[in-house]
DNA sequence: ACGACGTTTGGCAACGTTAACAATGGCGGC
DNA sequence: GCCGCCATTGTTAACGTTGCCAAACGTCGT
């Protein structure tokens, strides 16, 4: 409909031809304004909204806008902006549950906010990989990042480029000192790990993530202190990766050292400790109780169902880029508190000396082979 | 260094004062030409590597980009150039374990080519949701999209967008036809269900994804082709809806139905099954097999370490960006084959009446928990 | 030595939008 | 009935880049 006439000469950059195929070009301002008879101005202001229009005119060119489908050019409305209402995000290239879920909080909101969000993922966290990610958005013109590395030494880098242009960190660390998040992890492993000792027992182990990770050090820390609250011996942390792998590594050492409870720093090395203490003919939670952090969803389906701290993720995500959107607008947002919640499901237990009183370790596994 | 002037007058866009702020313009391409006493076109053309520069003269241009800190605005070469490398994702907003492993390699491929990515994760894959998450993209000018979203409906979304702009989706599957993925699937269903067969089990149950995933029919397909081939009776499918929850629900269903041997849909549900069957006192693989789709990273790590079938999907991601960047340069790219493979672990052995030779078929609740 | 030719460089005009300012119209107050 | 004000609309000039064309430069063959 309406080949009436062609709104726009084809211009010389086309190839000079004269015949021409019209090739279907993407509708632009001016067309709308010709089709609604009034000026390019007039039509920018119906599209953002702003200014004043009459009711009338407004209508017609709505009308236009939507006979041509016209869209506005981000391109050139960031040109003349300088404002590409778009975010950055770095994240691992990891199939950490974490990670992943906070992702999908910061999308959700971001685009809430009428915020598009251009992904970089990287395989490895290296300071300079993470440096090297955020100039790559620099260079984009992303209004802002956030930076989904909790990994301390790609921390300074992320704040090295705050400099240059907004940054957030996603664990919620801002510029100005250690996050609510932070401490809110701190509380939780500590309950957590309170929540073993009320229990009865006597200590409890840990297998923490990487030393260099901050949810892995406050983590670590919650359960260090609640066991000096309480006057326990301390034992040394093994240390995981976060993936099952690593836990099971951890899980095996765990047998050695008898242990009777755990604290383990997230739900996929929990898996692997689970793991080692199944084939080590532990049962869990009769002979060792386990108590991971995340709650993943599979969670709630292990063998035995695995108690955990959960976390969430999706509402981290969204805090981000409420913080980030509110330094782009020049007012501060407080991040505000994420609380992580003890799940208590059938992994953990009282210790078997004191469930039965003589017990002999080793007993009932429900998955013998 | 170098205060002796500004490159560039103040513009009246500014406020109109005088006694302004420098406030750390960005470099532009003409601060470049002017410090490096060239015109902008010959520092474009060293920007873009393209056209002849004397090597004199490109060194100078380069000393004075590296001096400056020098970036291409893309929003501007967006503009003249109607490309802007980028290119839109769409997926659903789940910790899917494919769709997160998929959009990894899609990440990484397109970074690798120069394409920065953007991301629209959603909490539904409704058609209209998808259909709206790619009129977003379109409107974000990015010269092409892949669509993470192997649920049918939504599809048909996509092949519709295709029109407007090149689209991909991301199983693999072409405007064509049938993908060469989903025959894959197909075939490694197939794979895992002889395998069960040739363990001995007499039939194999199903517990598929939701009917209108592409993915969850090449599956549902394989395992029924391998019952029929061998004359076997092909038992009702039970459906979840790929989370771990929906497993553990069919895992019940599977209890009462004396079950000997499951494919299930993908290894989350799996989780959920192996759940069921523990808490009825059911001992995997002593009396029921258990295969699973996917190889999450926590399968070899679960009780017992499942088999099931590896699927790629940092490949498929991968392959997906170069169909869709072949299609943009004109020159259409083969998918090629993405092969998933059987790893076969300890959650399969031959039937308890095999096992046990005059193992009782029906119930066999041997270890009574 | 001269013209043809290839290499290197610069000038100009877009790309599609928004900001600032100017111009037009209608309205009420005096 | 005239003036000033507000609401509405139009005009112009950027934003920073690239494509096309032409100019300047040097080299080579005759």
């Amino acid at each position: 409909m309406s080949s009436s006439e062609e709104p726009r000469v084809v211009h010389p950059r086309g190839s000079g031809g004269a015949s021409e195929v019209p090739e279907a070009r993407m509708p632009v301002l001016a067309d709308v304004a010709q089709l609604a008879g009034v000026s390019q101005q007039t039509v920018s202001r119906v599209v953002r909204g702003s200014g004043s229009v009459a009711r009338r005119t407004r209508e017609r060119v709505e009308q236009a806008i939507a006979e041509l489908g016209y869209r506005p050019n981000v391109a050139a409305r960031t040109l003349v902006t300088r404002r590409s209402h778009r975010i950055g995000v770095v994240a691992a290239n990891s199939s950490l549950y974490g990670a992943a879920t906070t992702l999908a909080g910061v999308q959700e909101a971001a685009r809430a906010e009428g915020y598009s969000v251009s992904l970089v993922m990287l395989p490895d966290l290296s300071p300079a990989s993470v440096q090297g990610a955020l100039e790559e958005l620099r260079a984009q013109y992303v209004d802002g990042a956030i930076a989904v590395v909790p990994e301390d030494a790609s921390q300074e880098a992320v704040r090295a480029a705050e400099a240059a242009f907004p940054c957030v960190l996603a664990p919620g660390l801002d510029g100005a000192g250690v996050p609510d998040a932070y401490w809110a992890e701190v509380a939780a492993a500590r309950e957590a790990t309170h929540h073993l000792l009320d229990l009865g027992h006597r200590t409890v182990h840990h297998v923490a993530g990487p030393s260099d990770w901050a949810e892995s050090r406050a983590r670590s820390t919650g359960w260090r202190t609640a066991l000096v609250e309480r006057l326990r011996t301390v034992p040394p942390p093994l240390r995981g990766d976060w993936s099952a792998a690593s836990g099971y590594a951890a899980g095996r050492r765990l047998v050695d050292l008898g242990a009777s409870a755990v604290f383990v720093g997230n739900d996929h090395m929990a898996i692997g400790v689970l793991r080692a203490l199944a084939e080590a003919g532990l049962s869990v939670p009769g002979d060792v109780s386990v108590v991971g952090f995340d709650d993943v969803p599979e969670a709630a389906y292990l063998s035995p169902p695995l108690t955990t701290v959960r976390q969430d993720f999706t509402e981290i995500g969204r805090r981000c880029v409420r913080v980030l959107l509110g330094r782009l607008h020049d007012h501060v947002v407080e991040p505000g508190e994420v609380t992580p919640s003890l799940v208590v499901r059938s992994s953990t237990a009282p210790p078997p000396a004191l469930a039965a009183d003589s017990g002999a370790p080793g007993t009932a596994d429900a998955t013998a082979g």
